[in-house]
DNA sequence: TATCTTTGTAAGTGAGCGCTCACATTTAGA
DNA sequence: TCTAAATGTGAGCGCTCACTTACAAAGATA
């Protein structure tokens, strides 16, 4: 058996995680599932993460620093309001596309998760992003970019079910879903909702 | 220990199923977990049901009977097809809050069922709903009541974001939510894509 | 080459899972 | 009142779970 070090691995067995969250869901991600997947045995797990928790924790950890973190640098950006939810509704989709579980995990997590720190880290990412697309719809509304007639908690409720159809649409149509055009097309649905 | 007829008892372990569902989620839905907030032993859940497979598919069912035929109505009238949309639309998000935990059910083993036969019905409820809606919509357009500019597919995958935002919500705030208005208020954006 | 840290294995732990079964008790009908 | 069916109990089945541990061996450093 090949050796890796730890780094390697951890990325590895990550991308292990996400990919049985997409194919086979939350209950056969068990610690054996895993290392199959990984081609290691049980035991070799625990050598890169101390507990399944650790590695769940792992994974969010790397959407706030490659998504949320962006997300927050395009609404604190000086683009208008329409160019900004436009790159800040993209980098989310994109990212969703490329870790395909993680939108299962971030939604059952957040919501039943066992483990208390482990439920209020998702919550905290899931929250934090309405807070960012509250603040970009504002700042449309204000500046008469958007209509004032609209709910803004409703429309940032509405925008938080997008994460779960994508999620949907990608396993039931597996092959033959257009990544690209998904975004945009929802994107138009948006707009149409928020112009005056 | 009181004891009860099969028909009730059956009604009371599928009530218990939706409130552990709804409250601990999938991963806490146990037949020890069941019996429990039943009042019984394991054993006695057996008397009613003969697996935990046919708990789930039974409360499938009564949605069947007592949501998705009721919409199948509403569709089929000779209501104007922005009445048939809110009536289609209400019907849905009261069965939901009567149901809570139905939601979590439905998307999770259409998704990723361990069970084929019971990850086909599931999902035959989600599709035959999303099939009605898309007919409402259709005869809404070519009428020239609602926009020909929307992508109908679109407007029905967003459509069913919905039951998990409400989920979410419903979760989320527990106490402090208002039932009554959620559907009235996700009508109001539903009806900004729609209009010309 | 010798040593030591890092990585992987294989067998095991106790706990919980869905489910069964021998047995007890209630309930309904003759 | 007697009997048989219906309902509930509690121990226990084989299995998988997250996780541990004793041991082996690869890779880096000297």
């Amino acid at each position: 058996m090949k050796r890796l070090n730890t780094e390697t691995r951890q990325i590895l067995i990550k991308q292990a995680v996400q990919e049985i969250l997409s194919t086979e869901g939350m209950s056969k991600l068990s610690i054996k599932n895993i290392a199959l997947k990984v081609g290691v045995t049980e035991g070799a797990i625990y050598r890169h993460f101390n507990s399944k928790r650790e590695i769940l924790m792992s994974i969010i950890n790397d959407m706030c620093d490659n998504l949320v973190v962006k997300q927050q640098e395009v609404a604190n950006s000086d683009l208008g309001p329409s160019e900004k939810l436009f790159t800040f509704f993209s980098k989310q989709i994109n990212y969703l596309i490329l870790n395909k579980g993680i939108t299962i995990l971030l939604f059952s997590q957040a919501v039943h998760a066992n483990d208390s720190n482990l439920k209020e880290k998702f919550l905290k990412v899931l929250l934090s992003q309405k807070t960012l697309l509250k603040q970009i719809i504002e700042e449309g509304v204000s500046q008469g970019i958007w209509s004032n007639q609209i709910n803004i908690d409703d429309f940032t409720i509405f925008y938080m079910g997008i994460p779960t159809i994508l999620n949907f649409e990608l396993v039931l149509n597996k092959e033959n879903f257009n990544h690209e055009e998904f975004g945009t097309r929802m994107f138009v649905l948006l707009k149409r909702i928020l112009n005056p």
